[in-house]
DNA sequence: TAAAAAGCCTATAGTAGCTATAGAGTCAAG
DNA sequence: CTTGACTCTATAGCTACTATAGGCTTTTTA
């Protein structure tokens, strides 16, 4: 399978592939007489791990932890369970802090809701005050 | 007032205030003999101004044509809330993706509950399947 | 008064996770 | 045999800083 294969077949871009090639994330395929990159089913494999654990929107080198777990298949996989409780804990984190956030900005939007002239906008106001919480 | 004075003013980093500077925000301040940065209240002010956006999670190009307007005080500030609207939706919406996110990272997490050994792992076999929703 | 410490200067590289570009080579179809 | 699609490497760009190196200025302390 060629680079492009592999692309569509995990939804991958191209450049993403070499990208973790580079990093390490994936091993160096072999090459074609002509210098192409070839794929067995291991990388395809490999690829789809890495893509999946992205779109749960962990870091690169969280999923390099996880490839090294699943590397060494007799390891204890406890580390696998507190890696993924790390995570969710900074999702969870995060929401929290967004839906803080939304709080202010909401709050900051309805302090014009007339179209006046900038000098008396009642947002630009505010956002010259120094900031108060956060 | 010196940069580091200007810094400690607003609870920003020393090379921050040079990075806004280098970015536009803040405009070039007179310098000492010694060819030290030289900072006013106006320089105080603007610099607030940014640091209360940022902290509201706003971009730099978005600060960038708040302080545009902020400039031109005649301009009608209708600009103003659109930008406004437009952030919150963006932040409701990273909101929205976060939760979702968090559901399914629940989800998995529940597939290994056990301290088994990496193989039989709930969690790297189901993160070894193709990605389905999101 | 001299030396040490603190603060400032510029320029450059690194962070995360790609994306985009340039310029060149390879391969399959018409 | 030429066109077009695909691939290659190397490099720069994106965001918003942060960190580093190496050198100057100013302030503090002995």
């Amino acid at each position: 399978m060629k680079i492009g294969e592999l692309a569509k077949a995990t939804d991958t871009q191209v450049e993403t592939i070499r990208f973790y090639e580079q990093e390490g994330l994936l091993p160096k395929p072999a090459r074609t007489e002509g210098n192409f990159r070839i794929y067995g089913q291991q990388h395809l494999q490999r690829l789809t791990f890495i893509r999946h654990c992205r779109s749960l929107d962990m870091a690169l080198n969280e999923i390099r932890q996880l490839l090294r777990f699943k590397d060494l298949p007799n390891e204890n996989c406890g580390s696998v369970n507190n890696l993924l409780d790390a995570h969710i804990q900074t999702v969870t984190n995060r929401i929290k802090d967004l839906r803080q956030l939304e709080k202010q900005l909401k709050g900051l939007r309805e302090l014009c809701q007339a179209n006046q002239d900038s000098a008396h906008c009642g947002i630009l106001n505010e956002l010259s005050q120094p900031v108060k919480s956060l």
